[in-house]
DNA sequence: TGTATAAATGAACATATGTTCATATAATCA
DNA sequence: TGATTATATGAACATATGTTCATTTATACA
């Protein structure tokens, strides 16, 4: 409404490195298939197989995902028997998707 | 603390258009060039010039990555005289990035 | 031990993507 | 009008990236 309304800053300043590491946590949701395997994980343990099977990739496609997914710290993988079981490393994850589905409801049509 | 939170939900059902619209957003902010013009534009408009040079990429590539975010409706355009003006589409925006910066933070090193 | 199941890994390939350079459009002012 | 500044656009290229297929590692069970 004003033009010098007082607009909360991010949480800290954003160098050109920590900017690159931002960046590089987005693009690995940036694709369809690694970001419904995240999806997958987000209620709860799932094995490597079921996700598999809910997202309709090869295991092994899912795999290499997975491992992407963990090295960033995404997911966090834990071993039971044969299977291995993979789940949202924390909350902010699912925070960051919740804004990010809010951004695309707006911008897709009710302008007031 | 327990195997059996009341973990929140996600705001609504991802069917595999959802997901894809969603991983676009994802991808667009998952380059360090794009990202770093989107924060450029955070703290008000900005014209294309001065995104250029606060971020060192051309003019030029600057314009084509702007072109994608105006797109997307992750950034917004406004004209005035020769230059245009550009700043963040909604307050989402910064909330997933907030959420992001977060995120990496307590990735990076305090596991207690 | 050997067999079966689950997941991970490596190489190879087709495609997508970021960047640059040259050129075009838009707007202001002499 | 012509000249200058500010953006935008299109083509071309080098590189990155997602996927598949074949192979390997890991665990459980007979």
């Amino acid at each position: 409404m004003s033009e010098t309304a007082a607009i909360p800053r991010l949480p800290i300043e954003l160098d050109e490195g920590k900017t690159a590491d931002l960046a590089e946590m987005f693009r690995l949701l940036g694709d369809g298939t690694r970001l419904a395997i995240v999806i997958a994980c987000l209620d709860g343990p799932r094995a490597v197989a079921a996700i598999a099977e809910q997202t309709g990739a090869s295991p092994s496609l899912v795999s290499h995902h997975l491992r992407l997914l963990r090295a960033a710290r995404i997911l966090r993988a834990e071993r039971r028997g044969k299977q291995v079981f993979y789940s949202a490393a924390d909350e902010h994850i699912r925070s960051v998707l919740c804004d990010m589905i809010e951004h695309v409801a707006e911008s897709h049509g009710d302008a007031p």
